[in-house]
DNA sequence: TTGTAAGCGTTATCAT
DNA sequence: ATGATAACGCTTACAA
């Protein structure tokens, strides 16, 4: 019998049953009532049938608290963002719980609003209640921080940055590829006059994306030139900053690629306040993709990536490691970029006439873009 | 001593030092450093430095698991919603997130893709991890699903949506107001002629929102007809298509009042797509304010109202109840709305010579919007 | 002011 | 195939 009050003359007592309520009732042990439950193959099957028929009567359903102190797995996984607000985010979210979910994993969701001692304070808090793992997105711990935090053992994923201090997991897009795509296409609209505008100062993969700026710049022989290069932080406030710069300086660019979306479309904001046509005055590619470049309004030229994939693959990483992966070193997926090309890209002014269809809908693979001979290559083997 | 392997010597073993190797380096019984941790007042001020000073060498932190089991409290709260990619609920994500961090509160998010059955199974996954309380964005359960879940004690609010079920807290905005403050704003612009976008049919904020609009049509004696009402659902794309009903139906509105941005930004595009300027063919207004409907080439007349507050006071409600708070019935909090008024609107074109400043950039309180007799009087109150 | 000991609800290791 | 029993790491009476 349970030591509990609630006899069968008051089934529906207010406290949980617990598994020595459903042993009671089967006339078994707790111990056989957690072998059914976590399907052990040796547990006859009328006794199985019995004790699973009293948990739905009761409606048994184990601590997890208690599971958790003795098992040492909690079936949560933490995920550590920057800000929930930003819209690719979101995606990424989604993705990541879309396969916990499948694997009846729980998401514990901690906004650092990029702010490290943020950072610290939730990680430890999630390493208090044994989360089985990670996952960072757009962020990193240093030697230093992984050293405070003394985590070892807890798998890590990280998105879109690297973590070098654990040697964990990560999961990317091919920046580089995309931006080279991005200046590949406009290179053969017959623009000379690239400009970029540069996302945060202190991320990676600002930088990577401005490395594969100059190298195609280079590559296609169009004008390299520092007055076209200017800073922005990945907001929309600086594509609009940018741009205001970009006509300051004089030489205004026939192009402009942005490091994203968001700084493309606070630059297109600020060209209409200006009174400068897009595309027809000068053209405007950006890089994510996200929901607000396909609006009628904005259909913004960009570099397309799936952002839910980025959340799934980096979910399905850290569960491999979770249930026991120990595999050779740490892994890396990149995904792939694509150029969507929409409404924001047309060819100079000067070239215009010998040249049609600025309003293109097609969306192409990133090389296909620009070079039609080779259907079959990927801008991130260019 | 402690019993595990690491002494002195091994002092940076790989596993957690528990409480009973922190009382064994004091020389104190488990329970002190217990009663330290937890600010007891009575413990000695010699022994509470010397059990902080350990529990920082040794970098003690207490299991969660453990406490949970023992405490009944789990210091973490469910967060159910039905999208997280829609832009408006990451900013209510926000809001309840920064308390619950105040509070040092975990946040776990579960995003049901309003499917009935992921959200009880994730209610009940929830209810396994003893979670403390809950907060449904956009979502309720019915007696039944009540019932099931034996959702007894476990405090939940509810955000724009009550819960009848269950006599739960809830947090909603001022949604009727603001729409008659859009109608009203409209009709003092000279627009006689006002179609109404619906929100998801299921919906009781579509309906409340609704209601308001035929009421405030009335009362404004502007033209009601059923050709100027279409059913939306709530999306981008169900924005377009009203338009395009509307205009298919002959008798085009000079004016467009939207149950939320998304369908009002919808509507733009499709206006554009056909042609028709706005504002000065026709005038647009929304309800949600967005990010997106700042945006320069969006310039959204809507109503606003603070997602981050609604997630804010959604939290404080809940902890309110969780620290035990038994007060009488149920609490309610209704936000307040306010027009602000962008570049959709403009008075029609038939009166439009005798009235100036289509684009007037001004944020309005709801009511001074339309009437600056009574500046201080709001909306809500109409 | 501090220590002892019971117990929270599981699961794992033995026996049987 | 099933049952005792001992942890898991903590908090809280209660005793000292």
């Amino acid at each position: 019998m349970s030591k509990r009050t609630n006899d069968s003359d008051a089934p529906e007592s207010a406290d949980r049953p617990t598994i020595l309520d459903v042993a009671a009732a089967c006339g078994v042990s707790p111990a056989t009532v957690s072998n059914v439950l976590a399907n052990k193959p040796y547990v006859r099957e009328q006794t199985r049938q019995l004790v699973l028929q009293k948990v739905a009567e009761l409606g048994y359903r184990a601590s997890r608290a208690a599971q958790s102190l003795r098992t040492g797995r909690s079936w949560s996984v933490g995920l550590i963002i920057g800000d929930i607000s930003n819209p690719y985010v979101a995606e990424i979210v989604q993705g990541v719980e879309e396969v916990l979910w499948a694997k009846r994993n729980n998401l514990i969701l901690c906004n650092t609003g990029f702010d490290a001692d943020r950072k610290m304070a939730y990680t430890s808090s999630l390493l208090d209640q044994h989360v089985d793992g990670l996952i960072l997105v757009s962020q990193s711990f240093s030697e230093e921080e992984a050293r405070a935090l003394n985590l070892v053992d807890v798998p890590v994923v990280t998105v879109n940055r690297a973590c070098e201090a654990l040697k964990s997991d990560q999961v990317g897009i091919d920046g580089a590829g995309g931006i080279r795509a991005a200046v590949q296409y406009l290179a053969q609209l017959g623009h000379r006059r690239i400009a970029f505008v540069k996302g945060a100062a202190s991320s990676p993969s600002a930088d990577g994306r401005y490395v594969a700026y100059t190298q195609a710049v280079r590559a296609h022989k169009v004008v390299s030139d520092s007055a076209l290069v200017v800073q922005g932080d990945y907001s929309m406030e600086s594509g609009s900053i940018a741009v205001r710069e970009l006509w300051a300086r004089g030489a205004a660019p026939t192009a402009i690629v942005a490091a994203n979306d968001l700084m493309a479309i606070g630059a297109l904001g600020a060209l209409k306040e200006m009174g400068v046509d897009v595309p027809r005055d000068v053209s405007v590619i950006g890089f994510d993709d996200i929901f607000l470049s396909n609006h009628p309004l904005v259909r913004l030229t960009t570099v397309h990536y799936s952002k839910r994939d980025i959340g799934a693959n980096a979910a399905r990483l850290l569960m491999r490691r979770i249930e026991g992966d120990r595999g050779d070193g740490p892994r890396a997926v990149t995904l792939d970029t694509s150029l969507v090309v929409r409404g924001t890209t047309a060819p100079p002014r000067a070239v215009r006439p010998a040249n049609g269809a600025p309003m293109a809908k097609t969306r192409v693979k990133s090389m296909r873009a620009a070079s039609k001979a080779r259907p079959s290559r990927r801008a991130s083997q260019s």
